[in-house]
DNA sequence: GTGAAAGCGCTAACAT
DNA sequence: ATGTTAGCGCTTTCAC
């Protein structure tokens, strides 16, 4: 009972067998293996097919060989300018292997994401699951069920691509103690964050390699106005350079300062991470890069690799490194 | 052949019947039509089944009602701003309906999204084209074999979220020309984009209503990029105050003048369109809003009522208008 | 190299 | 209210 609007039914592999002379089997080979059967046939079929334009059956197909030729990505949002390169990355991959991308958006939501994954699972071969919120059973259970490739979450034994954000981060806090600054902020996004901990990690550690005082501000979440919101916190530390959890971060606290009259980077530095945004930014932002489209593409190369019966416990991880642009300078005597 | 890896297989109608003493059908009510079936059967098939770990197999149910419980969403660009609210409008508005949301991206490439809306046609029960780059026999065709609807793109007879820019504009046009503006330039995006379309002529006839000379010029690409390497052609014209397709070429722009030095609003004034960047702009951009989160709910929703059996020729014209911020003012004597 | 036939797991008439 | 019986469109042994 195919239900069908708009005018003529996609015709099925048994009418084009029959337009064409040959049998179902014929047509399924040309269409999946056609170094089976001789060139002319396929050609022939090929034809025939085209002409009455016909397109196999996804849903038949994957009913039949148990391969649903889909995979899933959830992230938490897609509005958040790093996913969308990760996402993008992800549907190219999928598209060269030759599967589907579903699309899931969490809305920062554990609980949101734990139901997403468990409504994915039955229709598809496998799921990537970009900087997940849940708690580390939670994604087990699910790996249980389904292959799971992650991203930016470090759970042992499962395939995981993470970006090593903590290297740029070291090298920017080297940058910043390099150009005379004694104190610094980090300002921190979200609480359940893998990355998150890593960046504060990061800061912390180099921070007291170089004998650097570090505070800390919570911005909770990562948008520009919270950014804008915590610039009072962050003139108050008395820190004269700050290290954003984010570009978007960033990008309010650049807008913050600017409206307290505060010029960057004479009076004060500032550095974001992931450079999604910080190429556009005036001036251009001094930020750690990271790739994000890189990790979604490798991110399901490898879940398509464990499909294909390779390793279940990769952990990638990929590089980031500091680029310097225009909101760092040596630090300046604060007028007040 | 179903390929399970992780654990145990997961049981089947079947096998839950048989441990449950009933026939499939029984057990497919039980899931599917609760009210058909005694309540105690339904609870002693559910018990069972939940004691087996059962779960219906979302693919042959899609086979065999002929829905796929997944719509698709092609669009041209994840990564270009104006297509990430959209989507997750669309996305949220898909869960809500129960479905699953395919997404596509096209690279800005006919042939490329000609080719994915095929594909995903079989495996969909509609789909959603956003900014489609094919031509109308395209878009006709394939609206013949799965229930489309599309936004910003205004083909007869198909149901269609339209995004009406050209009001929006025309107050953009009125509002310099209120400040003393004699003359502006109409930076274009993508030629075979329907919104660029609306826009520029939109530009041109309240130019002509209100006696303003009006230039052109030619972005082609929404980038950044393509935004500061057109600023000499949009100081060479001569005139004071630019609208540019979108906020993405707005913010290129406004970095453009600023490197030449060329302060906004006071020596030039710009105004971008579709808000999706614009608060977060310095100065902040004044532009035409466009709600693309609307659009892409609006548009499944669409879709979902037309699956439903409603009409299928639905209008839909989303209202903008002018949101003024910080770039824009009477124009000044150019200084060269 | 190609065809025939038996399913994949589920739903939907049509009985009973 | 429940069981029986055909398929949905495709892949895949197994013959030829």
């Amino acid at each position: 009972m195919t239900q069908q609007r708009g005018s003529g039914a996609t015709p099925t592999i048994s009418q084009v067998a029959a337009a064409a002379g040959v049998s179902k089997s014929t047509v399924s080979r040309a269409f999946s293996r056609p170094e089976m059967i001789t060139a002319e046939t396929v050609a022939h079929v090929m034809d025939v097919a085209t002409r009455l334009g016909y397109v196999p059956n996804h849903t038949a197909r994957a009913l039949s060989t148990g391969r649903a030729g889909t995979v899933a990505i959830v992230v938490p949002d897609i509005a958040n300018p790093f996913f969308p390169p990760l996402i993008r990355g992800a549907q190219a991959a999928a598209d060269q292997a030759g599967f589907s991308l579903l699309l899931g958006d969490s809305d920062e939501d554990p609980t949101r994401e734990d139901v997403l994954v468990g409504k994915f699972g039955p229709q598809t071969d496998g799921i990537v699951l970009a900087s997940s919120r849940m708690t580390e059973e939670q994604i087990r259970a699910h790996a249980e069920r389904r292959p799971l490739v992650l991203i930016n979450r470090d759970v042992p034994g499962l395939p995981r691509v993470l970006i090593d954000t903590a290297t740029g981060i070291a090298a920017a806090v080297e940058h910043l103690a390099g150009l005379g600054h004694r104190h610094l902020v980090y300002v921190s996004g979200p609480t359940s964050s893998w990355s998150n901990a890593e960046r504060r990690r990061a800061v912390r550690a180099a921070g007291r390699r170089l004998g650097l005082k570090v505070s800390a501000v919570a911005a909770r979440r990562s948008t520009y106005d919270a950014g804008v919101q915590r610039v009072d916190d962050i003139l108050g530390s008395g820190a004269s350079a700050v290290i954003a959890f984010d570009d978007l971060l960033a990008q309010g606290i650049l807008a913050g300062l600017a409206a307290r009259g505060v010029g960057v980077p004479d009076q004060f530095s500032v550095i974001g991470c992931d450079d999604v945004l910080a190429a556009t930014m005036s001036p251009p932002l001094t930020t750690v890069s990271a790739h994000g489209g890189h990790a979604g593409r490798k991110a399901v190369d490898l879940l398509v690799s464990f499909l294909d019966g390779n390793e279940g416990d990769e952990r990638r991880v990929l590089d980031t490194s500091l680029v310097l642009r225009s909101t760092t300078a040596p630090p300046a005597v604060r007028r007040n």
